[in-house]
DNA sequence: CCTATGACCATAG
DNA sequence: CCTATGGCCATAG
């Protein structure tokens, strides 16, 4: 369901696309060892005071996405998820330091 | 069509 | 470090 399907070029696909569409795209981006904000993939996907709206997508992705929500965080570079214990195993196995539910981020995020 | 809801963010205290 | 507040507006129902 959330499977990112290009058919064609990028600034079409970016006019055809909601919001919610484009925010999974970017997700999907995030490589890995990296992080991005939820303010960062709402500015990148074209409306900068929907970080809101980011989380509350990614709230509703199914359970088996594959998509990497687990790299994104707060603008303080902490874990909002209301199950944190998960995203920090999840960000650890990509290779990044966690303390406490935080995340250096300038050290780890992501810049297109 | 109308309304409530948010895994946010910046700011103020 | 913390809590409180207002803004934001696409989405879900």
């Amino acid at each position: 369901m959330d499977d990112i399907k290009l058919h064609t070029d990028e600034p079409r696909l970016a006019a055809l696309l909601g919001f919610r569409e484009r925010v999974w795209q970017l997700v999907a981006a995030i490589p890995r060892g990296h992080v991005a904000t939820y303010g960062q993939i709402a500015t990148l996907a074209g409306s900068p005071q929907q970080s809101r709206l980011v989380g509350r997508i990614l709230s509703r992705l199914p359970t088996d996405t594959r998509l990497p929500w687990y790299r994104v965080i707060n603008a303080h570079g902490k874990i909002s998820n209301p199950n944190p214990v998960r995203q920090q195993q999840l960000l650890e196995q990509d290779g990044i330091e966690v303390k406490l539910y935080r995340v250096k981020l300038p050290a780890y995020q992501w810049l297109p």
